[in-house]
RNA sequence: GCCCGGGUGGUGGAAUGGUAGACACGAGGGACUUAAAAUCCCUUGGUCCGCAAGGGCCGUGCGGGUUCAAGUCCCGCCCCGGGCACCA
């Protein structure tokens, strides 16, 4: 141990050890950056003194970080998942020593399909094992370091948040949407307007604006004249949370009902059960009442174009005209929404939806039996079978007709199961010389196309130019596109026969589900009429119930709970969807124990909107939509004073991974063929026949399957599957590893171009069959080989391609990974995950960490007062209280711009990079001075915030180094007295020449112009032009 | 088909219209070591000329254009990734 206590004098500094225990001398001499020790001790400081939890300080400036919360599933984290999560929270601890009070919390999604779906197999509780999950997130999410104040965590399945979940079910259902004032109001209002003017004619209008409602007419004599039954049918229709019917998505195989973008390609997006149209009792969210609000709040916030497109697109806004068709013959009015009246005189017939509710009305006798034929083909078609089929045209005719508005003339009325039910009024006008679509129908059955626009060949196809000139017969013909659709709409709204029609694709979201793992809906019914349970009965738990699974009748799990009633009236028995609670999460994070409110409104009023909200951008229609409608519409009834909920919002890119595949035999097996032989048709194993047991599976090595290539017959026969990709090293599978991790697979032969190995012993075996005679070879080694071409696909489970980040931070440590997440690329790019590259990341931390704890060597030069060559014998830091050279300080300063401008901008790439040149730099001058290094520990903090904890103790603070103030950067550091011009000639760069930054561009010019190898270059002629762009470049034109 | 991203060394990536390839990985060479690990130093876009010092040419998906100057701006394409889609 050496000259212990000499650094109390002199100019290096030595701080008391927090530490009593004293580390062995070999290791003191170089204290090496040990992270698991450091990171240990940095997470039970934070945890005893608290320093992430915060308070609604209204003293402080609020600044409010948001992760979209996770659903906890049994999988756990890989490292895709904390990408998101180490940015936002070096944003948080930025801002934090920014001197802001920042929110960040973190909680859990905790409803949802795959624990429901785990209990049904297991018969385990979902709360438990959702318990479970948690419990395991929580602690893959403290090894990380994360500045999460977990007083304020919540979960969606806690009967505590969910109360709230079902009052705002409840404020939506005792809600309409005022047109009149353009937001949402108490039903009672509503009622109101009845009771004093009914619903009908002006007042009727008013009410609605362009919403279409089914609701009928009545006056204010006959609404009092209503039994309840009649005035509740009547309200469904206005109500925010409704019950009516409506056409789902209904997944026979999961026993309920999905929304719209929880069915993919005709199936469920979980679980890939398919899906059919079904018509029932449905409870929906309107959202379609907030369809312009939405569409005009994208543009004030500070989002990605591609999630407000997306948004913009999903809620499909058009403009056009509704028009009203009579049927020939009887009183139905065909009502059709057309963007293009324009092309009204191009109708040659019109077209409805199969499940339209006028076909049955309409057809005639003639017909009835044709297109009760098509009508029952097409609704039994699934989604998925009409996506396959895009080019087949079919339909059938009613046989009845509709008089055209303008003509008079009479157009007959098909069915076709190109129009859709659910878009618009679920009829079109077709105009076959103006649509592609019309065209291609009218084509397949023979019926008129009518040219609409000047310069159209409708022999070859319709003609879709919005820029077009109209010169179909009528009053339209010579106006422009745009023009012939203003007089058009003058003209049927003249006539009464249709109006100006804003449309939305946007459709009312499906709120039920037939499923148990979900919310309660605060329901009961008395009559069959849905009442509000009292809000004194929230939160309703959920209820016992002795399976997860249907009851017999096909009625919902919570049917099978006992006195499932209140009040002897039965109680509602589907459950939300998974979307309720994350609809309204970020505000209950503001006060998470109010057991009388949702939050405060002094919590509300200090935290308001979120400023910056990260997540993937698979949520741009569902999550980000419905979490925008729940915002407004509570912003409408007054109990928060914002409308929109995320200021900010930035989308993590997606971890990509290599995968690593081999080839399995399609048919399971080759054990299963008669020959109970393998054929291996290779020029050095020609042939070698394999006797094997019966039913395995079999595997070949992607060279031998690359091989053969050329052998369609072989090559049909295999499959690419995907193996874990820590069983491979260097495109080598590591059979016996494979094995322990899919022992299910040990009934496997694994076949590579020089033998074969059994997946049950592992032994490598060659095996000949010469003349009848089986040869037997000495065991060779196997070189099991995956696909060399490398694979980049979204890192799952599924796919065997995770990385799981307790593996990463056992090695290095939770700050190496933070860093290497970090310093992958941007953050908003896809990348894939290769931990080739961690080494940069961790070498650097060492190398941070060792300017602290200068080697003996290094140590000794830097020392002018104690003994050469001395080191610590406690766990001090050797920093020096030295003042730094005008180099060090220029190091510093650049790096805390670089690094503060760029956290600002979310480029934390390059700002890690610029951590990495300022250790160099200092590295190479062997700066241990704590003017330099400390400021330089605070601007490290947020992206390693153990190893900053560390050294700030070891800088002798005992306080935290998240409360220590942010560095600010000194502009007088970084001014530079001359500049290296690079001097190009035609933009060519050919020299270099330094000039102080102080002279003026004509002196330089003429500096440069006087320089000789300038002038042998200009060979003496005279320069075109000079452009001299001070701090930047000069630039000769010749 | 439509919408949104993106194409830069062997790899991840950097670059307010102003020296393309910062930083890092990998690779090659060297130092230290009995050896390894760790660490440090040098080289590393391609190509050509030169013994060397050094120098030339090409180069940011392709083809044009604007500009003294283009990875960056404009026009026309190609390719990759993601999303949406019989949307009237």
């Amino acid at each position: 141990m050496l000259a212990k206590g000499s650094g109390g004098h002199g100019r290096r500094q030595r701080y008391p050890p927090r530490n009593a225990r004293l580390p062995l001398a070999s290791a003191l001499i170089h204290m090496p950056y040990e992270h698991q020790q450091i990171e240990q001790e940095a997470r039970r400081k934070w945890k005893e003194l608290g320093v992430y939890r915060v308070a609604n300080d209204p003293s402080k400036p609020k600044y409010y970080v948001l992760d979209m919360f996770p659903y906890p599933s049994g999988a756990g984290l890989h490292v895709g998942h904390p990408l998101g999560y180490i940015a936002s929270d070096i944003v948080a601890r930025y801002k934090r020593h920014c001197g802001f009070n920042v929110l960040h919390p973190m909680g859990y999604d905790s409803f949802g399909l795959p624990a429901e779906q785990y209990a049904i197999q297991t018969g385990q509780h979902p709360a438990r094992t959702t318990e479970v999950n948690i419990a395991r997130y929580r602690e893959q999410l403290d090894n990380i370091g994360f500045s999460f104040d977990w007083d304020r965590e919540v979960r969606t399945s806690d009967p505590a948040f969910y109360k709230w979940t079902q009052w705002i079910f409840l404020q939506l259902f005792g809600s309409w949407y005022d047109r009149r004032a353009d937001k949402a109001a108490p039903i009672a209002t509503l009622i109101a307007c009845f009771e004093q003017n009914g619903f009908c004619d002006e007042g009727r209008r008013a009410l609605t604006g362009d919403e279409e409602i089914e609701a009928p007419s009545f006056t204010a004599e006959e609404w009092k004249a209503f039994n309840e039954r009649e005035k509740e049918a009547i309200l469904q229709h206005f109500r925010l949370a409704y019950r009516s019917e409506a056409w789902v998505n209904w997944c026979p195989a999961l026993g309920t009902v999905l929304a719209n973008d929880e069915v993919k390609d005709g199936v469920s997006e979980r679980g890939g059960h398919p899906v059919e149209r079904k018509r029932m009792p449905q409870w929906s969210m309107r959202i379609t009442a907030y369809a312009q609000r939405l569409l005009n709040g994208l543009d004030t916030l500070d989002w990605s174009d591609s999630i407000k497109e997306a948004q913009r697109n999903w809620i499909g806004r058009s403009e056009g005209a509704l028009v009203r068709f009579p049927v020939v013959g009887g009183d139905e009015l065909i009502e059709v929404f057309t963007t293009r009246p324009d092309t009204l005189f191009g109708v040659t017939f019109v077209t409805l939806a199969p499940e339209h509710a006028l076909v049955d009305r309409i057809t005639t006798d003639a017909h009835r039996a044709s297109v009760a034929a098509y009508v029952e083909e097409a609704k039994n078609r699934s989604e998925r079978e009409r996506q396959a089929d895009v080019k087949r045209v079919s339909g059938v005719f009613t046989g009845a007709y509709v008089k055209h508005p303008f003509t008079g003339e009479e157009v007959p009325v098909w069915v076709g199961d190109y129009v859709l039910a659910g878009y618009g009024t679920g009829a079109v006008m077709a105009v076959p010389g103006g649509d592609q679509r019309d065209w291609n129908f009218a084509t397949h059955f023979g019926l008129p196309v009518i040219a609409v626009t000047e310069g159209a060949d409708i022999s070859k196809e319709a003609d879709e130019r919005k820029d077009a000139t109209i010169c179909s017969e009528g009053f339209l013909q010579g106006l422009k596109v745009p023009d012939a659709i203003k007089r058009a709409i003058d003209e049927l709204e003249k006539l009464g026969t249709g109006e100006r029609r804003i449309n939305f694709r946007l459709r009312d979201a499906a709120f039920g589900r037939q499923r148990y793992w979900g919310e309660p809906i605060p329901i009961y019914y008395k009559d069959g009429i849905p009442y509000p349970l009292p809000e004194s009965e929230l939160p309703l738990k959920l209820p016992e119930v002795d399976k997860f699974l249907p009851t017999v009748d096909g009625e919902p799990p919570l049917a099978r709970a006992a006195n499932w009633n209140y009040q002897g009236h039965p109680l509602e028995t589907t459950t939300m969807p998974g979307w309720a609670g994350s609809s309204w999460y970020f505000l209950r994070y503001m006060d998470p124990h109010n057991a009388g409110r949702f939050a405060s409104p002094e919590a509300i009023n200090y935290w308001q909107q979120v400023d910056l909200y990260v997540g993937g951008s698979e949520h741009a229609t569902g999550h980000l939509l419905y979490f925008r409608f729940w915002t407004k519409f509570l912003f409408d009834r007054g109990w928060i004073n914002f409308d929109e909920p995320a200021k900010k919002l930035v989308n993590q890119g997606m971890i990509t991974a290599y995968s690593e595949r081999i080839y399995l035999h399609k048919f399971g097996s080759f054990g299963s063929t008669s020959s109970n032989t393998f054929t291996y048709p290779d020029e050095v194993w020609t042939p070698v026949n394999v006797a094997l047991p019966h039913s395995v599976q079999e595997f070949v090595s992607a060279d031998v399957y690359e091989r053969f290539q050329g052998d369609s017959e072989y090559f049909s026969r295999y499959t690419p599957v995907n193996v874990p990709i820590h069983c491979v090293k260097n495109g080598i599978l590591d059979i016996n590893t494979f094995m322990t991790e899919r022992p299910d697979l040990m009934a496997s032969v694994f076949i590579c171009h020089n033998g074969f190995v059994l997946g049950s012993d592992g032994i490598p075996r060659r095996e000949y069959r010469q003349n009848d005679l089986i040869e037997y070879k000495e065991p060779a080694t196997l070189a099991f080989r995956t696909l060399s071409e490398p694979i980049v696909e979204k890192m799952s489970k599924s796919r065997y391609n995770v990385t799981n980040p307790d593996d990463i931070i056992a090695k290095y440590g939770a700050d190496t990974l933070r860093l290497y997440e970090m310093f992958l690329g941007p953050l908003e790019q896809s990348k894939p995950w290769d931990t080739n590259g961690i080494e940069g990341t961790f070498r650097f931390l060492k190398k941070f960490w060792n300017l602290f704890h200068a080697p003996a060597e290094a140590a000794s030069k830097a020392d002018d007062g104690a003994t050469p060559g001395q080191a610590r014998s406690d766990n001090a830091a050797l920093v020096s209280d030295e003042a730094p050279t005008k180099a060090e300080l220029k190091i510093l300063h650049a790096t805390l711009k670089k690094v503060t401008e760029d956290i600002e901008k979310m480029s934390f790439n390059t700002s890690v990079s610029q951590f990495m040149i300022a250790v160099n730099e200092l590295g190479t001058l062997k700066c241990n001075k704590r003017a330099v290094l400390e400021p330089l520990v605070i601007a490290l903090a947020p992206f390693t915030p153990h190893i900053a904890e560390a050294l700030w103790e070891k800088l002798g603070h005992h306080t935290s180094v998240t409360l220590a103030p942010w560095p600010p950067w000194q502009a007088e550091h970084l001014v530079e007295d001359s500049f290296s011009y690079p001097i190009s000639f035609n933009g060519k760069t050919r020299l270099q020449l330094e000039f102080p930054i102080a002279l003026d561009p004509k002196a330089i010019e003429a500096a440069v112009l006087a320089n000789p190898e300038v002038q042998a270059r200009l060979e003496g002629k005279a320069p075109k032009k000079v452009i001299v762009v001070p701090k930047r470049i000069v630039n000769i034109v010749v």
